[in-house]
DNA sequence: AATATCCGTATTTTT
DNA sequence: TACGGATATT
């Protein structure tokens, strides 16, 4: 029965059962470090030792990441190009090869471009300036708010109406308008052959219930293994569903899905649990295997984590339906510590003592992971961290390429890789001296762009020296001419020469725009050596956004310590990953539980799992630390503070850890902070006495 | 019509 | 801080 005794040698009996399970639909809940990544790559490398055609395998996972490290695993199990021949990849990236593939049918040009997060939000901003929204001060939800209400009603499809209801009620008076930019932003879309991140999913799941294209669809593949279902949301439900043959055709599809409904942590994208909760109704038959054992991490920990999943309110925004005990073999292990610290420099000089007291003891810093709730709770350790010369990378948060500069050029590719991409044309045009909004209006209609099908033409257009621009654009409109005329021909002049090619306009560009044109011109030359990974324009600018680097560029560090850096993330972006020793920081009530998810019950339960999501990343030490104080705003240099308590989900299960407040003394800097602010007061309540 | 300047305000998570 | 929006200036 098991053809590669050598594959599965080491798997527990369910992870034999999940991997060998024939026939019908199955659901694999497998608990944080459970050994799920493994289970499921040794199912694929099963399949295809059993004779599946490994192209008619497709692998859904959340991140690109987590693809490529699961197709690696099945490369170094079976012949490399057996793996490479598996669809993996995210449902996003799916959509996009399958709708180059079959979107014909549904009126898709198939170079079209892929919208990001940020350009959906300014193509939405313009449509609603456009409408006539924008001028007047009768405070119209902002384009980020017209965009979130857009977001969550298709994602979650619910009506507008009861989204402005329960998620806007102040924006409930303006149903009408969302309304009239809604379709104009869709028809907008359309014309101009751009897809958002929506539309990817949206059309995937229109094709597959089509009458055309869905049997072809389906016919594609025989399995189906989709990794973190718990994160899934109900289009990406319907997708699978559409692309599965039903149970009573001759060759039913088999799908696999694999989740933890304790680590559901993306609601905000209208992600639900209930999905998972519902795989048993909608796929009659399917069988379940839970996985228990933690590979992961010691008891200690394990009782930690099992102890706030716990504490979860069962009523209402119940946490967890397929419960599961996690245990470990790893019996032995320090008790979790948890520190509470004078403030937030104190905490950043533990956590940087406490990593370099680990090096020493021969726990290499790649090892190491700091994890927190937001992008720029890692700020002041950042600093910390390059004081000290300790390398490091950083997951989440600001992305390079939101880089106003980054969007620039890219939309120059973009223009060429689609010339009716009128937002990109209009990032362009306005970024010339002396060309605003007016000018851009005047060209737009000197080259036709407004009609799609004369997109090329238009290019050409201006190639060719159609569209008057002021007499202090000149220059850079020649450049910008001869730029485009040297890269239109995409077939020889491969992404990265383009990029280059077209520096010399964002030199002329640049300086007007941004105060630091120097540095940000040469990270013009780090797009183009990124570039030479892709052979075409459209791949390249693809690629990027539906898999955008996701980390940030690593600041801190001398080259030669390059090979051994500490790991600084979200936990958002650590879901997946584990350490040896994980510190979490800023475990302070109103930061973990975000002070913006009080009050909301579902919000709340989030917020639980995720913090049970940072807990279990540890292998071996886990430290979590809380700053008691910190400041009102994170801007101004006013030093007023305010008073934190540690987490509530960590308060009930305290006697689980070792507690200890932090040996590091304040610093010199906050002792001389606190005598500012009575110093301040003084000098004010003296000054106030002079007038009073 | 474009740009310079000033003011006020924000505060997550990501494909 | 840093960005968007409104107002003032060129």
């Amino acid at each position: 029965m098991f053809a590669s005794p050598a594959i599965a040698a080491d798997l527990n009996p369910q992870q034999q059962h999940a991997v060998h399970h024939r026939g019908t639909p199955l659901l694999v809940v497998a608990g944080a470090g459970t050994g799920k990544t493994k289970t499921l790559a040794t199912r694929v490398v099963q399949l295809i030792d059993d004779g599946v055609d490994p192209q008619r395998i497709l692998l859904l996972t959340f991140t690109r990441r987590a693809a490529s490290e699961m197709l690696h695993r099945v490369a170094s199990a079976t012949d490399d190009r057996a793996a490479s021949r598996v669809w993996g990849g995210t449902f996003h990236s799916t959509a996009n090869r399958l709708l180059r593939n079959f979107g014909q049918t549904a009126g898709l040009s198939p170079n079209f471009t892929v919208l990001d997060q940020s350009d959906a939000t300014d193509l939405m901003g313009m449509v609603r300036t456009e409408e006539g929204f924008g001028e007047r001060s009768k405070r119209f939800p902002k384009k980020e708010t017209v965009a979130g209400i857009y977001g969550r009603m298709v994602n979650s499809q619910a009506k507008l109406s009861e989204v402005l209801e329960t998620d806007y009620p102040w924006c409930a008076d303006h149903g009408d308008e969302l309304k009239t930019i809604f379709s104009a932003y869709t028809a907008r879309k359309r014309r101009h052959q751009v897809l958002d991140y929506d539309d990817l999913l949206l059309f995937w799941r229109a094709l597959s219930a089509a009458p055309s294209a869905g049997p072809a669809m389906r016919d594609l593949f025989d399995h189906i293994l989709i990794d973190e279902y718990q994160d899934t949301n109900p289009i990406q439900s319907d997708i699978i569903r559409g692309m599965c043959r039903p149970s009573d055709d001759e060759r039913p599809t088999e799908v696999c899905a694999v989740g933890d409904d304790a680590q559901a942590i993306y609601g905000f994208r209208c992600a639900s649990v209930e999905n998972m909760w519902a795989f048993p109704d909608h796929f009659p038959g399917a069988t379940t295997v839970t996985l228990e054992q933690n590979y992961r991490s010691t008891s200690p920990i394990l009782a930690v984590a099992n102890a706030v999943l716990a504490s979860a309110p069962t009523t209402a925004g119940a946490t967890s339906h397929f419960t599961k005990e996690l245990w470990s073999t790893k019996t032995e292990g320090p008790k979790p510590h948890l520190l509470t610290h004078h403030d937030e420099s104190a905490q950043s000089r533990t956590v940087c003592e406490n990593i370099l007291d680990a090096r020493e003891r021969g726990m290499d810093l790649r090892s190491q992971a700091v994890l927190f709730r937001a992008g720029h709770h890692s700020d002041g350790l950042e600093l910390e961290l390059t004081r000290r010369d300790i390398p490091y990378v950083k997951y989440g948060g600001l992305k390079y390429l939101e880089a106003a500069h980054v969007k620039d050029l890219l939309s120059l590719l973009r223009i060429l890789d689609n010339p009716s991409d009128m937002l990109a044309w209009h990032r362009v045009l306005s970024s010339m001296e002396g060309i605003g909004p007016a000018t851009v209006r005047r060209l737009a209609e000197e080259l036709e762009l407004e009609s799609a099908e004369n997109a090329p033409l238009s290019l050409a257009r201006f190639i060719d020296g159609i569209g008057k621009v002021p007499a202090a654009a000149k220059a850079e409109a020649d450049e910008l001419r001869a730029a485009f005329a040297d890269c239109i021909d995409d077939a020889d002049f491969p992404p990265a020469q383009q990029v280059e090619r077209l520096k010399p306009f964002c030199a002329m560009v640049f300086p007007n725009r941004y105060d630091n044109s120097t540095a940000r011109l040469s990270d013009i030359d780090q797009l183009a050596a990124s570039a030479a990974a892709y052979g075409s324009r459209n791949r390249f600018l693809t690629e990027l956004t539906l898999d955008p680097p996701g980390k940030t560029s690593d600041q801190a560090g001398p080259p030669h310590l390059d090979d051994d850096w500490l790991t600084l993330s979200t936990i958002h972006s650590a879901k997946g990953g584990e350490w040896r020793a994980v510190h979490v920081i800023h475990a302070a009530d109103g930061n973990i539980p975000s002070d913006m998810a009080l009050g909301d019950q579902a919000g709340m339960a989030e917020e639980l799992r995720l913090m049970y999501v940072a807990l279990t990343r540890a292998k071996d030490e886990l430290t979590v630390h809380a700053p008691l104080r910190f400041h009102v705003n994170r801007f101004g240099q006013d030093d007023r503070h305010v008073l934190a308590q540690v987490s509530r989900f960590l308060d009930p299960v305290r006697d689980l850890f070792d507690e200890g407040a932090s040996q590091a003394q304040p610093s010199d800097d906050s002792i001389i902070e606190l005598d500012t602010v009575g110093v301040a007061d003084e000098v004010d309540t003296l000054l106030a006495s002079l007038w009073d």
